[in-house]
RNA sequence: GGUCUGGUAGUUCAGUUGGUUAGAAUACCUGCCUGUCACGCAGGGGGUCGCGGGUUCGAGUCCCGUCCAGACCGCCA
């Protein structure tokens, strides 16, 4: 037997027991005529002592030897401390050993495994193992496992069925690039790993299987963010016979339920907006609103004088910055560079400082008077004290700038409170949007959205403002999920691929199984899939996804610690019929 | 593909206008210490200043290139 105890659960109503403990060493206090052992596992760290008086003269001569990380085991006696420390669970006591083993040594770690610890991101990353002995990861994991058992536990009880999906599916053009994988048995032809089990979902409905789910791995290979990972876990969820409507409440309740039982905070509020207006309001289609800052449009407002700039600006919309009316000169201009940044892009800043005598003092006060300014508050809702920043140009462009603003003087302002959420729907997304590059429409969402029905006669003469019956849940400005009604008949999935540019040939090549699969008989049907990463990290209070996850990959998609990817030998290559091109 | 920031002891960092033998903290090693728990005290070892080139009497410091890491933009149906 390793251990009768673990590290964190003696206390004073063990005092006399003889126990059995297995770990390993955090730290180890030598005062000579005694030794200190802190003794660590999953579960806690208990105070182990070695006394010249009381344990055997070979156990102290080995305890002597014991350093950072050994795993030992120790038999002894559970005493009450002489000095207690209040800091600890295990405070009162400590294990008075009287047999030490020692189970293998350690060598000393290149980082102390503690809660604050002096690594930096990539040696932890190198040795992620004994990262995770600390606990701020080893909780995070914790964590993660509690969420994924709610939605487990949720889901089932709502009498959805976990099924699993292959991993080794084909590739498609559309959407995120594939990971690919050569077959060795079919000479020169290739599986890709699924960017979602999208298809396989919606042929369990035909299947029958009305309420789908599955807790799985999806792979992208696109470039890496803090929140993104090239493999990453969705909560993947189908439903049949069900309008949007279903999904929603569902979906909400789940969302509820969690934020509930992991948080503590019951949040009634799943507010809805339209895509529009969450573009036209915060500039984004995943707006944070735990803050204000709304967007005042002020076209109206400011194109009415000699000034340029505005005039010829598709749109001019402004934000007011609370308090902002005391910033220096120096700050706003380092604001006005910060929107100048390549990242950003606006072209310049135009700002009015609503003093708190009423009166206005903007860097257009050449072309706006005192009135004009009044309007532009009003309109932005500034008060007495505010900043009012304002940037003008395409109206796409524009709302993407200023939003980025909004996101960064929140940040500054201290307005994103991780421990406040805010969730909303965002809805009617676009069914299409137009691509520069490859000069077509593609979907925004999928190909296997459905249209709403009222919309599809704009699909020949204005597609892109066709909306689809699609939806993102957004939580604190992330977009934690997302979803759509599906199509389920074939002759509208042949039109979505006909308005995607699909050849009929391309569409059979690609998807001729699903086609084939609408004509026998698929329900309506639409689902949702949840980024579990995300949602972990977001509940967990946390903007990175990386201390949730065991393995990350790091910014450039490798991982640090068992050195992938690789190249393979010659020999792995001929088998799979591959030739090197470098 | 692009922008920005960084790379100096095991680790986290400082290093002035380019100027003596590159420092601190912590970790590590040795010794001491009768209640430690961020133990304390004394001593010690530890550096290819990411790599390559250039400017200079002289480069951790300036310039060019390159690699690596992180954040972001593009990208992510």
């Amino acid at each position: 037997m390793y251990r009768s105890h673990s590290c964190g659960e003696l206390t004073a109503s063990d005092i006399n027991k003889e126990v059995t403990l297995s770990g390993w060493v955090q730290k180890t206090r030598d005062k000579g005529f005694m030794i200190w052992v802190d003794l660590r596992d999953r579960y806690g760290m208990t105070q182990l002592i070695f006394d010249e008086q009381r344990t055997p003269k070979a156990v102290v001569e080995k305890a002597k030897t014991l350093g950072r990380e050994f795993v030992i085991q120790v038999i002894g006696t559970v005493i009450e401390r002489e000095s207690k420390n209040p800091n600890m669970p295990t405070g009162d006591i400590e294990v008075l050993v009287s047999e030490l083993k020692i189970l293998n040594e350690a060598l000393v770690p290149p980082f102390t495994i503690e809660d604050e610890t002096d690594g930096g991101e990539d040696i932890r990353m190198k040795y992620r193992y004994l990262d995770i002995r600390r606990n701020p990861v080893k909780n995070s994991l914790i964590f993660r496992h509690e969420v994924t058992m709610k939605v487990r536990n949720y889901l089932s009880g709502e009498g959805f069925i976990e099924v699993e999906t292959p991993y080794l599916i084909k590739s498609t053009p559309e959407g995120a690039r594939d990971f690919v994988v050569p077959s060795r048995m079919n000479e020169g032809q290739f599986y890709a790993l699924p960017q979602s089990p999208q298809t396989f979902k919606q042929l369990l409905m035909v299947g029958g299987m009305d309420k789908y789910f599955q807790i799985v791995k999806c792979f992208r290979d696109e470039d890496l963010r803090a929140d993104r990972q090239p493999e990453f876990t969705q909560i993947d969820c189908e439903m049949a016979f069900v309008e949007q409507e279903d999904i929603l409440n569902i979906f909400e309740g789940l969302t509820r339920h969690l934020i509930k039982n992991i948080k503590g905070q019951d949040i009634q509020n799943f507010p809805r907006m339209t895509y529009d207006d969450a573009m036209r309001t915060y500039g984004n289609d995943k707006p944070d609103i735990r803050f204000g800052m709304k967007f005042g449009e002020l076209n109206q407002v400011s194109q009415h004088k000699e000034f340029k700039v505005f005039n010829d600006a598709e749109l001019v919309v402004g934000i007011a910055v609370p308090g902002g009316a005391s910033y220096t000169r120096k700050e706003i201009d380092k604001l006005i560079d910060w929107v100048k940044r390549p990242q950003v892009g606006a072209l310049g800043m135009v700002y009015v400082k609503c003093n708190e005598d009423g009166s206005f003092k903007s860097s257009v006060d050449k072309f706006y008077d005192q009135e004009d300014l009044s309007k532009w508050a009003e309109t932005t809702g500034a008060k007495a004290g505010d900043l009012i920043c304002v940037l003008s140009g395409s109206a796409n462009k524009t709302r993407g700038q200023l939003s980025a603003l909004r996101m960064e003087l929140a940040e500054r302002l201290g307005l994103r409170n991780p421990e406040e959420f805010a969730p909303l729907w965002v809805v009617d997304f676009p069914l299409l949007e137009w691509d520069e590059d490859t000069e077509r429409y593609h979907a925004m969402h999928h190909p296997f959205t459905s249209p709403k029905p009222e919309d599809i006669p704009l699909l020949d003469s204005k597609p892109g403002e066709v909306r689809a019956n699609a939806y993102d849940l957004v939580l604190n400005g992330n977009e934690i999920g997302g979803g759509s009604i599906r199509i389920h008949d074939k002759e509208t999935q042949s039109l979505m691929f006909h308005h995607l540019g699909f050849t009929p040939e391309e569409a059979r090549a690609q998807f001729g199984f699903l086609l084939d699969a609408f004509q026998y008989g698929a329900p309506p049907h639409g689902g949702i899939a949840f980024g579990l990463d995300r949602l972990v990290a977001i509940l967990g209070g946390q903007e990175t996804i990386r201390d949730f996850i065991a393995f990350p990959k790091n910014n450039s998609g490798r991982d640090v610690m068992i050195d992938a990817p690789a190249s393979i030998d010659t020999e792995q290559l001929k088998e799979l019929s591959l030739k090197l091109d470098l």
